[in-house]
DNA sequence: TAGTGGTCTAGACCACTCG
DNA sequence: GAGTGGTCTAGACCACTAA
């Protein structure tokens, strides 16, 4: 919040070690890293520009790019062209149990929050009728949103819900943005998670501005299906999470 | 295997798209990469040295190494200090379902190999103590391996067993290297994987010899608990996966 | 218009590996 | 000793963003 250019002085006054045991790029991201983890760089708060953290570092703007490009992969710090680089909201890792749902998931007592992106009508392609067993071209239902935890966005996902059993998907999600009630709404009072697949992959441009990540950095994906009691399919799911924001739990329960 | 430099030269005949539509890097990557992929380039070959590159492709070598940086992460090549760059194999996606033994969860006919690194008795550390139900101190079998998929190492695997429970573990894994018929061997017949937690990381030094992977390399990693039929625990799994070599799938058995 | 991050150049020195 | 990748310097131009 406050000058960061300051705090960057003052990171930068300890003298580096030698340069035969850790580069300095490595030193440099380590300080700022450390300032990041203990509070001295909070959310949101915007680093000075390469330029001024180059001359108080006393290293070409190369030498601080390098730092601050493993700090975007870590999903510490976010750059955005023309404007700046910024501290990412506390990218602590958090524990999902992905068979349960989302808030239920998280292990200890944190903040969640959704922000809904958008919420359509639409037509199946290939994987989605194939994952739904329903026919390319059938209505679906295609839900994309943002979860946040503790006000750090940790995951971004795009369901799709066969059109056909969800006639009041609309009225019923715009009550609490809360998908288990639409499918209590139309009478899905069970259903359970039949498989998660997670693979590993790099921010693609949209992933990066859902998840307030730099372009290229690694992120988990995960793809999963829920079906009801009666083993009917109805959502799939696709998720992406920065690479070290987040721990799948996965438990095969009796 | 043939003169890496012809191949490199020829992919540099074909003149940049504008500068403003896809960077130099950028374009240098996509053609390395699809030479890889479709086979141009082979595995275990050594590409030219980087100074090399550069001029054939008439760039400096920082923006040649902007893109193998790029395909490094992807796991596609690996950087060895004066040795040179190698293209890793085949870095195809493998699904892998993790409920079940190795072997038994690759989708497709696949070719797989074991590597054991080492086999050793020790003492267990908190994590592992708390992991298998013992004692700090108590006595453990320490099994450090790397798995293949078509002789391309995807797996590296950190196994800790309870010692008191496998008193002929060394025997008996040395028959087939199959963990599978220690455990038979000692009256285990049937057993399950209870508890999957997936994250994401960065490669260490060890992780990134056992893997052929080039330093920082983000990769996956999971940590397993297995059970016997009574619920006792019987092993403790940590393994590291590079980040795009693989699919990991969990379905929840009815 | 001023400042930002993204890209690129043309050099240099180093530690490391291998013959 | 020759070649390699890892690091670092000192510049430059560009597209983008915001005031």
């Amino acid at each position: 919040m406050a000058d960061t250019l300051v705090l960057i002085t003052a990171l930068a006054a300890r003298p580096f070690r030698a340069q035969n045991e850790i580069s300095i790029w490595q030193q440099i991201a380590d300080r700022i890293e450390a300032a990041c983890l203990d509070g001295r760089l909070g959310s949101m708060d915007r680093l000075p520009g390469e330029n001024h953290m180059a001359e108080a570092f006393g290293v070409t703007r190369v030498t601080i790019r390098r730092a601050l490009t493993q700090l975007q992969h870590k999903g510490l710090l976010q750059a955005r062209k023309g404007v700046g680089v910024f501290v990412r909201p506390v990218p602590l890792k958090y524990s999902v149990d992905h068979g349960k749902h989302f808030a239920d998931g998280i292990e200890g007592g944190a903040v969640i929050g959704t922000r809904t992106i958008s919420l359509i009508r639409n037509v199946a392609n290939g994987d989605e009728a194939k994952a739904l067993s329903i026919e390319i071209g059938a209505p679906v239902i295609r839900l994309l949103r943002t979860r946040l935890v503790n006000d750090a966005t940790v995951y971004s996902s795009d369901k799709v819900f066969p059109g056909r059993l969800f006639q009041a998907f609309e009225t019923e999600y715009a009550l609490r943005e809360s998908v288990r009630d639409v499918y209590l709404a139309h009478g899905v009072a069970d259903y359970r998670r039949v498989e998660t697949r997670v693979s590993g992959g790099f921010a693609l441009p949209q992933e990066a501005e859902a998840l307030g990540l730099t372009l290229h950095t690694p992120v988990l994906r995960s793809v999963a299906i829920n079906t009801a009691a009666d083993g009917t399919p109805i959502e799939f799911n696709r998720g992406t999470w920065p690479l070290t924001a987040v721990e799948l739990v996965l438990k095969n329960q009796e």
